[in-house]
DNA sequence: TATGAATGAGGCTTCATTCAT
DNA sequence: CATGAATGAAGCCTCATTCAT
């Protein structure tokens, strides 16, 4: 026990490298594809390795789907929780900085992620309790920063949730509509949208 | 003769019933669990019939997607199109109205659609462009409220495009977040969105 | 039992012509890609019926294929056999007068027999001895003129049964040999072939 | 390294040796029966492995028969392009010696191969340019010496290409003649066999 | 650790065959 | 007579998974 605790081997950290290089492939791929379209050859391919050295990480392609949602998911969640212009401020300041950096990240980082969280439908089952539990997470630092302003009489809303959900269902499909786009062009339409957000909170435009 | 086409015959009417029937349940299922996630078999099992017979209607599983998809659209966008408080009045009632029919569809008709107009990723891709092309048609009805409302100066938007966008994204998430309720929370549950995709347009609650 | 020898009814005869309709389409497509390669879908298709149709006149695919090649076989055996310059004569000519009309009747009428005659090992067992025996008939034909003309020594063969294989072998390929060849270059092509066969019954050029 | 391309590992000789295997088991059954009549299970049981791991080897069937083929045809001509009496002496003797050659290999190792030469038609239409190929290969080593012995006048002949594909198509036609024989009867059947196909070049027995 | 090989279940597709109408 | 519909077996192919080395 004592020594599950003790810092990581030179050995087991070459391990924690290499996993979070497959988990890393194996994220994009799903989220360029899907779950269902991509195969485990696909994602030894880009690894260059074969499909078997894969089992030597992950017990199966569902273990392997998990772990890349939630490596993706902390990841994302971290950077949002510590972003420095969303730590205070005024609540319209801080969510327009959360709402750049999210979409900012999801188009130019994880175009992936739209397949990850959007759709859990085509996940196995046992994956939707952590999509949810990764989007709860994800969700409560929107929450936080939209209740403060209603409370602080700076946001009009209908309701919170919904227009957290709004702002989540929107920025997902962002990696979409930047498809064609490159540029500048990209940081354009990251403000647009944005922008476009704040109106659900009543920030005007 | 006079009638355009010629009339179908009675077995003509017959198979197209049928080809509906499929069309209905395969529709159902692409969207409960996606494109690649669904068999034919499950088409089949759920039609009670054989994998066999799907083929003396449809000559692949992708123009079974693709009919499916085409129909649904077709389908949903004649519906908007022909809703009577979307022809007249103040584009703020006229959206509105647009707005609540089309969630209304998705959360009680075809929870399905999600996948089908959102996720275009896993769909063959002979299918991107019918996507596309139904989105088109979807969008127009939307856009034109949209812009004459910003024309009169009844709303204000950041852009019409991106508005429209997240109107689509977040009225297309609209079955999943609507999945555990029931009954009279459901009908609240799309006010809400309505209320709420309003204020993207400049309409505070 | 007097019915049976009767002359045929009208509709007897109807069903006879049909019967020649559905075989003579069925060995061309036999013919032209061999026994596998043909669905009754394929049968019917050309014939502008139903697959179930066939089954009024056939009572499986192999029933079909059996009669496709027995028809064949007959009427060209027919041919031969009542060929007025495989009469009489001198042996030399008589027999190349069936080779030529052999060859002839091959490239010009049944580029299919190849697959009919030549190549038993893709038919059904069944099929085979049919086969067999009218490669029998129609060997004799042959033969009894190359005897002929090996008893009055106007013939000098290594084995009649061998050159008689040769020749077949030969005169089955030739549609395959022709099938870029046009008008007069089709002529020509067979009187080469004829003059080349001659050879192996000791016939120069 | 200094070999031309380096040398093959251990590992690669053995997926060469399986590969061979399979390659042969291949073969054996798409002469036996035909392309379209053999399928994968066919050859898996033969080789008494899963249809599954042909995949690992071959990407389809037609990449299988392609091979087939290609292997069949390639040793085949080597053996006829070194064969000690086809390369000095008059044309007689050295066309005679590449006739014994070609039926015996035929008939006692490849009963396989007349639906590999003789039939191109019931195969992949991208495979036939390569029989086509292997066909000219292994006909110019017979043309070679039929066009010197008409050179020279030893032989005669109504058309060099004629007589070659008279040659042709009788030895590939020789394993179903020999079908039933057994022993020294085969040896006398490739004799009578060998002798009538010299009459085609004006060589009397 | 990693690989090459093999497996077996399952998916798409074709097709001979049956049958009610 | 003929058709439209359906079936079920079989064929091709993919892929997650296992395992000896």
């Amino acid at each position: 026990m004592s020594a599950e605790q003790a810092a990581p081997s030179r050995i087991e950290r070459k391990r924690g490298r290499r996993i979070q290089e497959i988990l890393t492939a194996a994220a994009e791929l799903f989220g360029e594809r899907g779950y269902a379209a991509v195969s485990l050859e696909d994602v030894a391919e880009r690894l260059d390795v074969t499909k078997g050295s894969l089992y030597y990480y992950f017990a199966s392609k569902d273990a392997l789907g998990t772990a890349a949602i939630e490596t993706l998911g902390n990841e994302w969640t971290s950077r949002l929780e510590n972003l420095p212009a969303a730590q205070e401020g005024p609540p319209a300041a801080r969510l327009r900085a959360l709402l750049r950096e999210h979409i900012t990240i999801a188009v130019r980082e994880y175009p992936a992620a739209l397949g990850l969280f959007l759709v859990p439908r085509e996940w196995p089952r046992e994956q939707h309790e952590r999509i949810k539990e990764l989007r709860r997470r994800h969700d409560g630092l929107f929450r936080r920063v939209v209740e403060e302003g209603v409370a602080s009489g700076e946001f009009r809303v209908t309701d919170v949730g919904t227009a957290l959900q709004c702002m989540h269902a929107s920025m997902s499909q962002a990696p979409v509509w930047c498809e064609g786009l490159a540029g500048a062009a990209v940081d354009r339409a990251i403000e647009r949208l944005a922008d476009t957000l704040m109106m659900l909170v009543g920030q005007a435009p």
